[in-house]
DNA sequence: GTATAATCTCAAGCGCGGTCAAATTTTGAT
DNA sequence: ATCAAAATTTGACCGCGCTTGAGATTATAC
């Protein structure tokens, strides 16, 4: 069984290994001035704060370059965001809030619930693997499904697919693309894909639907 | 419409008020002593937060005399301890914990939640009037509903009623009295009320089944 | 009416997570 | 290679809610 997170750590250390995970998910290590905008603090606060989770031994940090994970670090954030994603599934298909509005939501709790909770709305909900955006859901001992989406700007016309994921806590745009569509689960055909960054036209259900390259961006399909 | 709890009040805040409001409902005014014991903290760190709180207008503060609500303090009170039983109902009714289990996750989760979460559960569950203790959940405006619940040691033998509510967060005497199937709704004759202190004995179900007083001095009925 | 016990407040200090301003290191343009 | 700009860290400080220990106040016993 994983190991639960530790009492001991308080709101703010989630708060900032959860930024972290996602920050280092793309980049090699995650700067102090992208951690300080995220949490919404001033790069000195977050300079600070860094040093003492590097104290605790939660992040590896080099002066002047950046933070990464440690493996207990990263264990810790795996558990905050498996609890993010499990709320913003209860909050979306029990509660009915809409998917623009559960981030926030879930956000707010996620630090205040326990592992009885977690396992109860991960129960309710038949042990879902995505959140409504397709985030991916890790298991308790912090595995990530295994699945096959791809990038859809990376995709040829005529490819043919399921929207998977919309990866964005935006809520304006997901709202647009909402009235699309276009969330995941809706099938579409790739019609054309405009060189040098120009938009994307897809075909759902008989209807050309043009996309912005930016919004484009976020999303991942999985062919059929 | 209800004014909303300002922003600017912090969990400890709530906390204190919420503690204060229980003690004042049936004492006169709350004492420095009580209050730090349920809160977990020491007299002295209470003293200073009264303090505070005086200072805020939220309490008004007689020293070495007690603390009392006033109106500013008790409308944030009433929203804390609506949130509170909201909770307590969302999780016994949509979620699935037992009674007994409720409270522990309603008071983590009470000052995460914001007014659009707290609509939210009072729409699912239809605005229920109480929390599965029986515990009356107030309005937004901070009105409680009007009932007709009894004492039942204060009743007399062969009294008719239905079980309204179980005054205690104490698990262990809730699972005990849910095993002797006496929760809210259960409908109950009394046989005897042994004087100076003694048991109760309640007939339910053809049943007879006998409460010590201390229990049954935490219930009420409503007379049919 | 006074001694003593119980209760309460005050003063000093602490850990946390912040702020701002100044010093330092890294980066990038020329 | 130099130098200005950007990024980062450091140092001094703050507010909050707490602690401990001491002193002040109130209640109780006799």
């Amino acid at each position: 069984m994983a190991p639960a997170i530790p009492e001991d750590v308080n709101d703010a250390t989630l708060h900032y290994l959860d930024v972290i995970f996602r920050l280092t998910q793309r980049a090699e290590a995650a700067n102090t001035t992208e951690i300080a905008a995220r949490i919404g603090v001033t790069p000195s606060g977050a300079s600070v704060m860094l040093k003492r989770l590097a104290d605790r031994g939660l992040i590896a940090l080099t002066p002047y370059r950046g933070a990464t994970l440690t493996t207990k670090g990263r264990r810790i954030a795996l558990r905050t965001i498996r609890r993010h994603r499990l709320l913003e599934a209860f909050l979306y298909s029990v509660m009915g809030f809409t998917w623009d509005e559960v981030d926030l939501h879930a956000h707010a709790l996620e630090t205040a619930i326990n592992e009885a909770f977690e396992d109860r709305m991960d129960a309710l909900m038949g042990h879902p693997t995505r959140c409504p955006h397709g985030h991916l859901i890790p298991s308790k001992d912090g595995v990530m499904p295994q699945v096959a989406d791809v990038p859809l700007v990376e995709q040829k016309a005529g490819a043919r697919g399921v929207v998977r994921l919309v990866d964005t806590d935006n809520s304006d745009w997901l709202r647009y693309i909402g009235e699309l569509g276009l969330m995941p689960g809706a099938q579409v055909v790739i019609k054309e894909i405009a060189p040098y960054g120009g938009p994307i036209t897809l075909i759902k259900d008989a209807q050309a639907i043009s996309l912005g390259r930016n919004l484009a961006e976020l999303m991942a399909i999985e062919l059929i």
